[in-house]
RNA sequence: UCAGAUGGCCGGAUGGCUGCUCCGCUUUGGCGGGGAGGAAAGUCCGGGCUCCACGGAAACACGGUGCCAGGUAACACCUGGCGGGGGCGACCCUAGGGAAAGUGCCACAGAAAGCAAACCGCUCUGACUUUGGUCGGAGUAAGGGUGAAAGGGUGCGGUAAGAGCGCACCGCGUCUCCGGUAACGGCGGCGGCACGGUAAACCCCACCGGGAGCAAGACCAAAUAGGGGCGGCAUUUAAGCGGUUUCCGGCGCGCCGCCCGGGUAGGUCGCGCGAGGCGGCUGGCGACAGCCGUCCCAGAUGAAUAGUCAUCUCCCGUUUUUAAAGACGGGAACAGAACCCGGCUUAUAGGCCGUCUGGCUUU
RNA sequence: GCCGCCGUAGCUCAGUGGCAGAGCGCGCCCUUGGUAAGGGCGAGGCCGAGUGUUCAACUCACUCCGGCGGCA
């Protein structure tokens, strides 16, 4: 799984398609096509984003962690190969609970996969 | 036992599963080891380190510091002491040089706000007088009133009334002596008040300070633009060279010769052995210093040091219970290294250890 | 990482040691047949917080808090 940690990158997705729950908010857009000589990347790339609005360095810290611990163990199995994402930290992600937060995500991913499949067959 | 004062320390522990980063080994499957703080914070001071032709000296300007002695690489920090203030006390606070170098300011009130003066008064006295007083002369600053502050304070004597006019004590100034390294303290003599406050107002004195900051800086290197570096000669002909001026020295300009680089958040280094941690001994009241032994202890860059579960520890609530104790639920601070170090300041749940003071009770 | 500026009435800002002010806004009154404009009167502030210097602090000093901006 590849991180997501240019700018250019995160300009691009903000454009792109976004649901909102309670623990966090994902955003995700097909990949631009690259040139032929680049390397082939992984199937797999995510960002992330904790503002500071959410709070201090040791919360915001937090809150990226679990970010990162549920995505590693969902994003696998519901992502789809040549999509990438932005997973955005909120304040109730920081106490949210562990179940919810992977149930949150999960939602996200799932939605975000028949909206994109609907633009691609439109 | 109650109420306080003060110094120091800790900052949840253990285990399972799944992970992150760095280092080492590797049979490339993995294995082993290290992995946040007392403030990592604010950026208020002091240094190391790196670069900038500010390399050296002097003066001025600007900024800072400001009792004394010591500690330290250094400091605005720390230790010990002195003076002042507060507290019954343990103890706490203290930007604490100079007002006789000069300038400014002291609103309102008040007669008067810095030089001495006199509003209501007080005393003696002259004239007039309707016998109540009115107008003047001289002396005075005790009393009244204003103010933050009124030119020493209290008491006694003294006087027409008064006044350092005289005396005693206190305070102030000054001189000698004594103690102390010093700040300062003490005894005594003299003066007789002449010298108000403000320097976190300008200022004076003493001391200190070149500037920028690891995104410093060095190296490797796409694209793009056209210059750049080294050496020699010449030594002022120009702008200028990190606040200004002066002196000394130098750079910069030009010519000749040789060489090829330049640097965009791309990468590598800088970047973890240090004024280092721990233990002991010695010296010192102490800060601290010296010696010996021992240890190697984070190095990320969209930025690692975690996610989750269980048990234990502590706290709170509900409930069962005579109580002990149990069950359930909730909570466990402030906060995350980014070149490093010494301080200061600020935030911080809860807990532990020591020393001391005052009160009460008992012996 | 380094540096600078600003917090004063509901809003925008003056004030530079002794009074807390201006414009807009707000309330009441006058004016008008009514409204706007105009005129008059008035309310509204622990000067971002704390400590200190001073007789006296929005002002001076120090420490915090919040906001804005700049440099590489």
């Amino acid at each position: 799984m590849e991180r997501l940690k240019n700018r250019r990158d995160f300009l691009r997705l903000a454009k792109g398609r976004k649901w909102i729950t309670p623990g966090l908010i994902v955003q995700a857009a097909p990949r631009p096509p690259i040139g032929a000589d680049r390397a082939p990347p992984r199937c797999l790339r995510v960002g992330f984003t904790v503002t500071k609005k959410v709070g201090n360095a040791v919360e915001r810290n937090r809150v990226r962690r679990r970010l990162i611990a549920s995505t590693r163990a969902l994003l696998p199995q519901y992502g789809k190969c040549g999509v990438d994402y932005v997973v955005i930290g909120r304040r109730a992600t920081l106490t949210r609970p562990y179940e919810r937060l992977l149930d949150d995500l999960k939602g996200a991913l799932i939605k975000l996969g028949h909206v994109q499949s609907r633009t691609t067959k439109a």
